[in-house]
DNA sequence: GTTAGCACTCACATCAACAGAGTGCTAATA
DNA sequence: TATTAGCACTCTGTTGATGTGAGTGCTAAC
């Protein structure tokens, strides 16, 4: 059922004053906020329609209404279908190139907390996609080995080895030799053990040690780095009194300590790349239990060609749904510019 | 001025049974907890004795007196003498160990935490006087080097270096060959700006480009990774009220996610090795402005050899310093056994 | 030196009274 | 027929009075 045109703008009236306020909204103020002339009596008897409609609820009878999930589901979709309203009034969020990959992430998600006066958190991008630059297998000592891989993007990992017995300065050569010419140019998804396994037998070698040596190359490859997400602006919680009594602070700050269920609802926003690329979970519709009183703003970002990762802004469910979507916009177009047109 | 044996005792009875409840204490429950056998009347002299030498306070009249900042130190180094009174009684913290350096630090954080029901610090162990094992300079494409340095106790560091010009692969391995027979073996703290130019000399080539690719050399070695450090159990706080309102609650999370302030007061505990390595810091006497409500207790740890680091364990005042102390000196041995006596 | 006894203080809980915001309903109005 | 004025009703939050209990300090007796 499609709302009518006076009943839309009354939800949308109570939710933005909501969103203000954090207090119930009654019918007086809604007379007076709008410019719809209407008197609050009239107001009144809209709004116990749309209660009935479930898109607004009374905490108590005699107070205000405060929206439902389903009507702030409703006052997002409509937002985000006018979208690209008014031009962007705050245009630079300060951000700086860092060298680090790590404090790159950590930047931005303290940039976004200070920002909004939300949560944030990142997800460090994946890099499966990527394709291989180099890679390189060095004695240490006896008993050990280095493998150095850096993928585009410029992402360097690095592995000890431990072999049991040396392998010779020959050998290593042609070891290095073998992976780069074979494995160059691969994305990290292509190289598989049946790849590896091919290897081996080109090596011509059938030592053990060699083979153990391939074996652990291969892991380090594709070990993926998981649960990588940095988190900032936690404390930005307590600006909500609704989220901030001991009980539910606790369980958030838990929550975002752990970081295992941040990376599950991370990841899921990941395949959503074809619309905007950016998602709204209110309330119940996070996957996440404990943030059932919170909404959660995700969106994928991009730093090098093909390396994407994922960004979410958590917060009360009467968040500034309108600003964090466009500052995460204005993040990405911040992104863009620092590492594709420099 | 030293206490008699008798107002020391009631001392310590108010400090143990504050410890445990949180409340002010009263004379009747330290009549009836001790084995003294006198009556509230008396303590309550002593107390008023105690109270003026200000070892104890008073919130409000006719509440029960709670230690000052003055008791509890005291009482913290009165119970740091006898040490190794009784036998620990737990004697597992279930620490297990992880490859990856940051997996296992912030795994020791969350372990500690979760045995003493405090927040934990740690940060990354100091490896400048380590010796370096192995450096490595490869050419990833034209314009990209990348350095590998690895140190005794495993850390590998690696840089990307951008060059304007590559460098053919005769004058690579030159360098390397300089590199590792002039720079092996010295500690990072060895390798100076003086040690580098003479290098330079001795490389015989006066291109520029050479002399970039070893400043930058030198500046990977040289870099500190600062700032490490990992936290766990924030949430811990809510468990003392104390602590635990808007406000402080709040200072206190972003204290420990901005980590400046908590990195220096870790190194601050570093120099003090002598001793058993722990340290005390009770309420106004931590540096930290924010966190003079709580207690710090920091340790210096140990991986390999020559890996210290330090860390921390806050709390409110009134956390149980016995067990913190006994705990951390557990962890000690525990890491001992991993990292030495395997 | 120790203790019983007592008056006194202060925080905290309980409760009634009340103000204020908001609603739903009814009847009047345009 | 849609809107509105008016009114009774409900519920929350505040305020102030009152009482209770834990604890103290002091004095006088042991």
């Amino acid at each position: 059922m499609q709302l009518d045109d006076r009943k839309m703008r009354i939800l949308q009236a109570i939710i933005r004053n909501y969103l203000e306020t954090g207090e119930p909204v009654g019918s007086r103020t809604i007379s007076k906020f709008t410019d719809l002339n209407l008197s609050s009596a009239t107001i009144r008897n809209e709004m116990s329609d749309l209660e009935e409609l479930g898109y607004i609820v009374q905490p108590h009878t005699s107070a205000g209404r405060i929206p439902s999930d389903k009507g702030y589901r409703l006052y997002v979709d409509a937002m985000m279908e006018e979208k690209e309203r008014q031009v962007e009034e705050k245009n630079d969020l300060l951000l700086q190139k860092e060298d680090k990959l790590e404090r790159q992430l950590q930047q931005v998600a303290k940039v976004l907390a200070a920002n909004t006066e939300y949560a944030t958190m990142i997800s460090a991008p994946r890099y499966q996609k990527n394709k291989l630059k180099f890679i390189q297998l060095s004695r240490v000592d006896e008993h050990q080995m280095v493998a150095v891989i850096v993928v585009e993007g410029n992402i360097i990992k690095n592995n000890m080895l431990q072999v049991t017995q040396a392998l010779d300065d020959e050998t290593i050569l042609k070891l290095n030799i073998l992976l780069n010419t074979h494995l160059n140019g691969l994305s990290i998804d292509e190289i598989n053990l049946g790849m590896i396994s091919a290897l081996k037998q080109k090596a011509g070698i059938h030592s053990d040690i060699v083979s153990n040596v391939l074996d652990a190359v291969a892991e380090s490859i594709r070990t993926e780095e998981d649960l990588e997400i940095y988190t900032s602006g936690v404390n930005n919680i307590f600006k909500y009194p609704e989220l901030s009594d001991h009980t539910r602070a606790s369980e958030f700050i838990n929550t975002l300590e752990e970081k295992q269920q941040l990376a599950e609802l991370l990841h899921e926003t990941f395949g959503t790349e074809e619309n905007t690329g950016i998602q709204v979970y209110i309330g119940d519709e996070t996957p996440i239990q404990t943030m059932k009183d919170c909404s959660v703003v995700t969106a994928t970002y991009e730093l090098e060609e093909g390396m994407r990762g994922t960004i979410g802004i958590i917060g009360p469910k009467r968040m500034d749904y309108e600003k964090v979507i466009s500052t995460l916009k204005l993040l990405r177009n911040q992104l863009d510019v620092l590492y594709k047109k420099t």
